[in-house]
DNA sequence: CCGGATTATGAAAACGCTTCCAGTCACATT
DNA sequence: AATGTGACTGGAAGCGTTTTCATAATCCGG
């Protein structure tokens, strides 16, 4: 495997210069530059990513934090962080730290810590202080997806507002019982997302004069298949039944209709749903919901990054809302006419 | 941040002492380590990825080629993978190749080359002779998973055979007019598996007696979404239905399924659904399916890549099929009875 | 008690680059 | 013609480890 030296020996160069007509940085004249290209060329030189790195200390590799591949989420931030960075000549590294706290711990610690990225994302984390402490110390531009990240830059949509007017949405079609499917204890602990469109769903009721009930407040694990079983006790228990749900995420929202059409429900004739997030199944069950475009915010993530990196130190942490954008299918109808016992 | 020369000083020892000592390499004595490794502790040490992979040849580090981060397969394999490595102290490098051939080349040459992986593993790519030859050059272990990767070890599941296994299920039940949802062009360019996969389905009809026919066998992208789209021009536009549906994926099974509801098809009992796969939203479908353990083949590849690394040099292209289970629920039953114009 | 084998240690040589530094050269300025 | 300026270039000093090699210390059976 061809060496540098073998560059320069075969461009009749020194080391030297072939490293800076490689890398474009430093001058060189157009002729060196030339010869350079076309040695390297030639023996199928590429420089070692390891040697380059302990030399600039600039390891050209990304590190990326999800807390799930699966999730629609996680994935969207990846296939956008993915390509982005990959167009910029970066490495991705994945830490998928799904198996629990101690995992993530250790994570940050061996691997973060190991000077081995020029930055991170972490996407939907919930870190602690000291955690977040060792980030920046590290002293690596780290922006934050989806969660809360003191200190870092960070990318978020505007979770309680968009949450509020999912919910205003439901009340202008003429719903008063509504129901609102939230995350449950092991995301709100980790992303304490569920937790803010929660407010912001409960903000609009009470804006709107309405009450909240506790038994209609179901929470599950943000996938379809979760939300399906919660759904099923939601609409096949209790002898009224909401005549809307609001889920936190579409994933949620699909498996709610699922298990409406179970019941033999007609959405959006007899049960009105309404997500969050913009998943691709979304057309297919004809979802309303509220775009956030996954993909966009992991690119942008990576341009920050990269901005940071490349150019100007600029290292104030900016926090960027992310904008969404509503899309109304065929989900949300007004409600059905009240057959229930005052009309006797 | 604290080198080993600071780890070696404050141990009373040299730095090549610490290096075995923390490395687990070579003869150190139980009084050394102890000193060498509290050192380390105290000061947080961690060694720089670069410099002991500049030194040691190993990067600790390996590279995994997906063509999507999307479909149910490739995130479980990713999942199974990324666990697996993790545990070993081994980093994951994602090469999402997505975006066509051309990336996938500058992938290959620009990255996987560097000597930045200690090894690959390459999901359902199937690559050229000259990229496996340039893989093979950089004389790295490299398995593939679900793709034939001739010259390198692979763990795929029998294709052909679970595919004649399904459609034979479907033929026992005694159905006769089936259709075969598979996967469009652009899959079988990279994968070559919706091929394996009908051969096998043809088999079983042939070995049956049966007819194929050319407007029975659906090709879609392996999404829910586009199943779901063919399946119901397959199902709503001519005028004699198939009675079941052998999909390629799960996936595709469950689009297969939403479209049959939408006519008012109740499965099983006028349509029958088998796909395979083993997607964690079979159960909510109830989908009869045949189960290939994707995150188990991942973690799978890892422990070949890492024996191999680790110790025996027992170089041999290991090709290993991976077993799969078949799981029964209740998307599949007897045909309905005929009531076409026969029986006039 | 002693030679030979084994184990433990440290100095120093890689590993393959980047980049600082000093030096050369051509050119434009007084 | 002397000087200053800036573009190019090559030598060599790192970057932070691992690993070889030589040496010193320890162990064992005879």
């Amino acid at each position: 495997m061809p060496g540098i030296k073998d560059v320069a020996e075969r461009a009749g160069l020194s080391i030297a210069t072939v490293s800076r007509a490689l890398s474009g940085k430093g001058n060189v004249s157009p002729r060196s530059r030339e010869r350079a290209r076309t040695a390297a060329a030639e023996l199928g030189f590429v420089a070692s990513y390891q040697a380059s790195g302990l030399a600039s200390g600039r390891t050209h590799n990304v590190g990326l934090v999800v807390p799930s591949v699966y999730r629609w989420f996680f994935s969207s931030v990846v296939e956008g962080v993915s390509a982005t960075l990959l167009d910029a000549g970066y490495d991705l590294t994945l830490y998928n730290v799904s198996q629990g706290r101690e995992r993530r711990h250790s994570v940050l610690n061996d691997f973060l810590l190991r000077k081995r990225v020029d930055a991170v994302i972490a996407v939907s984390l919930e870190l602690s202080e000291t955690e977040i402490d060792q980030l920046l110390a590290i002293h690596r531009p780290i922006v934050g997806i989806g969660g809360p990240l003191p200190g870092a830059s960070t990318i978020r949509i505007n979770d309680a507002g968009i949450a509020e007017a999912a919910a205003r949405h439901l009340i202008q079609l003429g719903h008063s019982k509504i129901a609102h499917m939230t995350g449950d204890a092991a995301y709100e602990q980790d992303f304490r997302l569920p937790g803010t469109r929660q407010a912001g769903f409960k903000k609009a009721m009470r804006d709107a004069g309405l009450v909240v009930r506790p038994g209609w407040q179901v929470s599950a694990d943000f996938t379809i298949r979760g939300a399906y079983a919660n759904a099923r006790e939601l609409l096949g228990g209790s002898p009224e039944r909401p005549t809307a749900v609001f889920a936190a995420s579409d994933e949620m929202a699909i498996g709610t209709i699922l298990a409406a059409r179970d019941f033999g429900l007609r959405v959006p004739q007899d049960l009105s749903v309404i997500g969050i997030d913009g998943h691709e199944l979304g057309e297919v069950f004809g979802l309303t919901t509220i775009d956030q475009d996954a993909r966009g915010q992991g690119a942008l993530a990576v341009r920050r990054l990269l901005a940071r990196l490349d150019g100007a130190g600029d290292t104030a942490a900016a926090h960027t809302e992310y904008p969404t954008r509503f899309i109304i299918r065929s989900s949300t109808a007004v409600p059905p006419v009240d057959q229930g016992p005052l009309r006797a």
